[in-house]
Formats: structure tokens, C-alpha cells, sequence
DNA sequence: CTGAAAGCGCTTACAG
DNA sequence: CTGAAAGCGCTTACAG
């Protein structure tokens, strides 16, 4: 792989043009710009990434970073469609995408450890994951960061996410609508604010049709098929019409537990879910349920991320997308 | 963020001594060792990555190249597998995991802004992926890399994989002795390796019990729950006892396809699958299935790499790790 | 619009 | 066992 230097001297100029074409500076004469440009091409060059990074002080690198135990529980889908759209947006914007899987217990080592060593320009985080200490390691150390979903406590400044609420009451007040009159609820932990978020959009909508939240129409489980499983069984026993899962995973362990009991979906018991992800389309039957803008998310996400830090003066900025309210076959169509 | 200079100064000692400590060299006085760790503790020091690389001649980063449209349609969770394999090696080796999505016909472009510019030591690089534009150029430019999976037409020199063919006869003679006599193949497309091999080990185990592989009973999908559901409604017109598919989710589409023709699994007709995916232990009923050591095939992978990067001279080599039949509810359990 | 020069923060022979 | 010095391949004011 030949250097800058070589470049140069191949196209008769300084190493200090040839760095300006490669970084599209407008002050360069169009020919000169020409000729040096033949060079590179014609030698393939590649600017070296450390050379690059250790002079102008930036990687064009951004780290993912993804809760481990969490990846393969809460949904893998998520974390794909995630990462599709983070690597769209750096693909467009020449940055690479550096991924880490941390665990919960080692945090703070890694904390410091992506935090510093300039390995990469600033971070991604998934709600989920930030302990306090990261997001005050975050602020303190004025690294750029973006969090795809909210901190649980803080009020994050730089964030992009979903209503959680409200979209979670669309969805039952679809089942509602749909003429269902005992709606129970599988409810993600209280504790996650994905979960406590849920079950408010469902409290809420039984509120605003004037009914009273049972609350042995709601159990809670922990995002996935078999815990969604268990909690519809234990469901079951008070025989609800209707149930909202709070993630597609439990809404799927929902169904199979239906299913078991001799009970049809949605002719005896109706599924809504919540996320969208690709296998809902296809459980048996297709699920009804609100589709998150995965993709867009992550990219959006890398794109506010890169803003900031080409500009660290950005203000702070939260993003809410839109869901969508997906109506398949579990809920009971409404065919009047 | 200190510099490696600072920590010299502050230690009494100079930069050398500093980065000889930084970097185990066992050359150093236990006291002065000492003495500098302390103030690199104090100050959290970490050295900076551009500098140590562009120095050092090592990024100590692997890249991961999965292609994006299959990332999405083959399975899902076996990359997230793969990746948390390759992760935890990483962490164990203090290296850094840099992941591309490639388009398929993005890939000239990729293939030279990830192998040069130095942004990664070495590739990981998935079998479906690599066309022989980019095996070439891998070994014209000795870039370290290795292969999960094995290339669909050269014999690779540097992966890790599972034999295919033979866990695929596993599966289809434990079919076999189930008793199963019309055994049908939902098998992947003959262009990718694994679907070729997946669908030798099926014609093997049947002429290894003396019978004749019969067309009608073979039908080829894409891997997907979707692309199995239409291939088994395809199958069932000629009445199989039991289904292998190539893929727990070409499986979980025949399950489906099953069900709705009014027909039992296991009763009726039989199925495994393979892959042992997430999902297979909650299908209704639970697959039966061969287990790939994903996590242990994306660490070995890393290792691998990681080795070959530190010993360019290492020699050509290929890990096949074993596979496991797990038998459950599926396949129609023989209870003699 | 272009070039000469300093500097980014490390590593690594080379001396001693 | 330790230090002085060169060098890795770029970027970026500063001049002109």
C-alpha cells in the first residue's frame, strides 16, 4: 500500500495537497485536484486510518454498545435491525461501526476502556444497558454519545426513541374497539422503563373507556416467549377475552399457551403484541401488533451521533418516531 | 486523557520504560514496573489507539464481514451468536471487534476499504459471503483472515466449521430407526455449500439403509420459515412420514404447513431440523434438531485469527468442531 | 491555490 | 535494565 508521500511525488505536488484532495477540500484547483486524483485511483491508495486519526485527532469510528446477557433474550431481531440501520447511516457517512457486548458486571472496565484510548469518536448505547455510572462517565468525560431508547432515570439529552405509552394504548384501545372486554395484559418488569411505560399506555386506555385495571388481569413477565408463556397460562385461569403482550416474544409464548388450552386465537382469546419483529407476521396466527421503526432508529441514531461530533456544540436533542398500529389476524378483525 | 509522556514524567522514567510497561515486556525492573503502574492507575492512563498503531504497525481490531441481506434472512440468531463468540475471544485477547454489513454488490468497494487503510489486523469473514473476487484479494494482499464456514468452491486454508453432510445423515438416520419410511428432504439451494452438503447427508443416509432417494421427495427453499412452509405443502401432496429440513426455520415453516393441512407432528409426519436455533426448544412441539456450536465456532474463529495475526507463518488450518443430534418432541420419540 | 514544517502519541531498534 | 532518538503516515495552521 503505497503513503501520501508517494502519492505526492507521483503527482508532483505536496504531501499537504494531496491530504486536501483526499479530504475534499473546495481550496484546491480543479486540475490539480484532477491529476492527483488519477494517482490515487491508479495506485488504489488508501489513506492510513491510525496515521489519519493520530493527526486530525478523530477515528470516523462509532461504537455500538450492546448489553450481553440482554442480546440474546430481550430480541435478537432487534439488535440486527439495529445495527442494519446504524451501518446504513456510517456507511454514508464514512464511518465504521465498532460493537461491543458487554456484560452487566464489567461495566466499569469497559466503560473506561471505550471511553478513552480514542478508539472510537463517540458511542451508542441501547437504553437498556447504561448503569448510572455510565451515563455520568458519559457526561462527565464529555464523550459524544446518543441513546437509542431512554435512560430509565435521567432525562437523557441525546436520545432517539418510540412512545412507549401511547403506543401501547393504541394498541389496546384496538382491542377495545374490537368489542374485547376483558383485556389482560403480560407486561414487561417494572423496572425497565420499556415495561413500566407498556403497561401505563395500557392502564390508560382502559381509563379512558372507563374501566377498572384488574389486577389480576396483569402478570408480568420478562420479555421473552417462555416467560410470555407462563404469564398467559397463569392468565387463563381468569379467562380474559383479550391480551396485550407487551413484546412479540411473550405474545408468541401467549399464543402457545392458548393454543394448549383448547382455546382458539382470536375467535376465543385475541393477541395483540408489541415490536413488530419479522417473525410476527408469520406465528399462527399472524400477529396483530405495533411495529417499531427499528432500522430507522439505529440509523437516525448514528446520524444525530455524527453530528455530534463533527459539531460538539449541538444542543441536546431527543427524537420520538412514530409506531404503527400493524393489524393482522390475532386481534379479532373488525370486519363491520 | 494523559499522555505516555505525562506518566514518564510523573514516574520518573522515561516514555520507553512507560510503554515497556504498558506492554508486558518482561524486561523491566519489578520496582520501576511497579512504580509506573501506579501513576498509570492513579491517572487511569489509556494509551491512545491511534498512536499506538500507527507506531506499532497493529490496530489490534478485528473486522467481522457478514452480508447484510442474509444477516436478516438465514437466521438471525446465528449471527448474534457468532458475534457474542467472537466477542468474548476478543475481550480475552484485548481486541476490539469492528463489524460490516456488505451489500453483495457493494462488494469491490468494501472489500478495499476494509482490507486496506489498516483499519483491522484481520477479517472474520462468513461463509455465504465471500465471492472469489474477495478471496482473492484477501490472498494477493496476505491479509490474515479466516473463514467460518468453508468457501463454497476453494478449499480454504484458514476456517472453522462443522461437517454438514455428516450431521445431516445423523439426523435423517435418526428418522430411520424411528421407523420413518417416507423420508422427505427440504434442503437449501444447491449454490451454497450448506445446502449441498446438508442434502448429501440426507441421500447418504438413505442409501445407506438400502433405499432410493426419490425427487418428488425433495424439495429446495431458501432457508426461510417461509420459503419451508410452502416447500412442505409442496411435500405433503405425496404423503412423507417425516420432513428433514436444512434449517430450524425452513422446520418451524413446516410445522406450520402441517398444522394447517389438518395433520399431527409427530403422529403423522416427523420433522428435524438443524441449526438448533433459539427458537427450536419452544416450537410446537419442540424440534428436534442438530446442534451447531455457534458460539464456539465465532470464538475459535477469533482465536484463530487473532493467532494467525500475532504468527503471520502460522500454517494452513481447518477446525471442524463436532455437532449434536438433540432429540425432542418433533421427530416422534422411540420410547422401545 | 500550494508548500514547508511542526506535531499527533506512541513503539522500537540501538546504545549503554 | 533503561534512555535518547528516529519514525510510523497523516493533518493543519502558517506563509506566501
Amino acid at each position: 500500500m503505497p503513503t501520501l508521500e508517494e502519492i505526492a511525488k507521483l503527482a508532483h505536488v505536496s504531501r499537504s495537497t494531496v491530504s486536501r484532495v483526499i479530504n475534499d477540500d473546495p481550496d484546491v484547483r480543479e486540475a490539480t485536484r484532477r491529476r492527483v486524483q488519477r494517482v490515487i485511483d491508479e495506485l488504489g491508495f488508501q489513506p492510513n486510518r491510525a496515521a489519519r486519526s493520530l493527526a486530525g485527532g478523530r477515528m470516523r469510528i462509532l461504537g455500538l454498545v450492546i448489553p450481553r446477557g440482554v442480546a440474546r433474550l430481550f430480541a435478537d431481531p432487534y439488535f440486527s435491525v439495529l445495527i442494519e440501520g446504524v451501518t446504513a447511516a456510517c456507511d454514508v457517512r464514512d464511518y465504521s461501526l465498532m460493537l461491543w457486548l458487554i456484560e452487566a458486571n464489567d461495566e466499569q472496565r469497559m466503560t473506561n476502556q471505550i471511553l478513552h484510548g480514542g478508539l472510537v469518536d463517540g458511542l451508542l448505547i441501547t437504553s437498556a444497558l447504561p448503569s448510572d455510572f455510565m451515563v455520568q462517565a458519559l457526561e462527565d468525560d464529555q464523550v459524544p454519545y446518543v441513546l437509542v431508547g431512554q435512560h430509565p432515570k435521567k432525562e437523557c439529552g441525546y436520545c432517539v426513541d418510540i412512545d412507549n405509552a401511547s403506543s401501547a394504548r393504541e394498541a389496546v384501545l384496538h382491542l377495545l374497539r374490537l368489542g374485547h372486554k376483558r383485556v389482560a395484559a403480560i407486561h414487561g418488569s417494572d423496572s425497565t422503563r420499556v415495561g413500566l411505560e407498556r403497561r401505563w399506555g395500557y392502564l390508560e386506555a382502559l381509563q379512558l373507556r372507563g374501566l377498572t385495571p384488574l389486577p389480576v388481569f396483569q402478570v408480568e413477565a420478562d420479555f421473552t416467549e417462555i416467560g410470555g408463556y407462563y404469564a398467559a397460562r397463569r392468565l387463563l385461569q381468569v379467562s380474559p377475552d383479550a391480551i396485550f403482550a407487551a413484546s412479540d416474544a411473550m405474545a408468541i409464548g401467549a399464543l402457545r399457551a392458548i393454543r394448549e388450552a383448547g382455546l382458539r386465537v382470536p375467535e376465543d382469546v385475541a393477541v395483540v403484541g408489541f415490536d413488530d419483529m419479522p417473525f410476527a407476521a408469520h406465528a399462527d396466527p399472524p400477529l396483530t401488533t405495533i411495529r417499531q421503526p427499528i432500522q430507522h432508529l439505529g440509523s437516525l441514531a448514528a446520524e444525530m451521533l455524527i453530528e455530534r461530533i463533527e459539531n460538539p456544540q449541538m444542543a441536546p436533542r431527543r427524537v420520538i418516531l412514530p409506531t404503527e398500529l400493524v393489524v393482522r389476524a390475532s386481534c379479532g378483525m373488525n370486519l363491520s
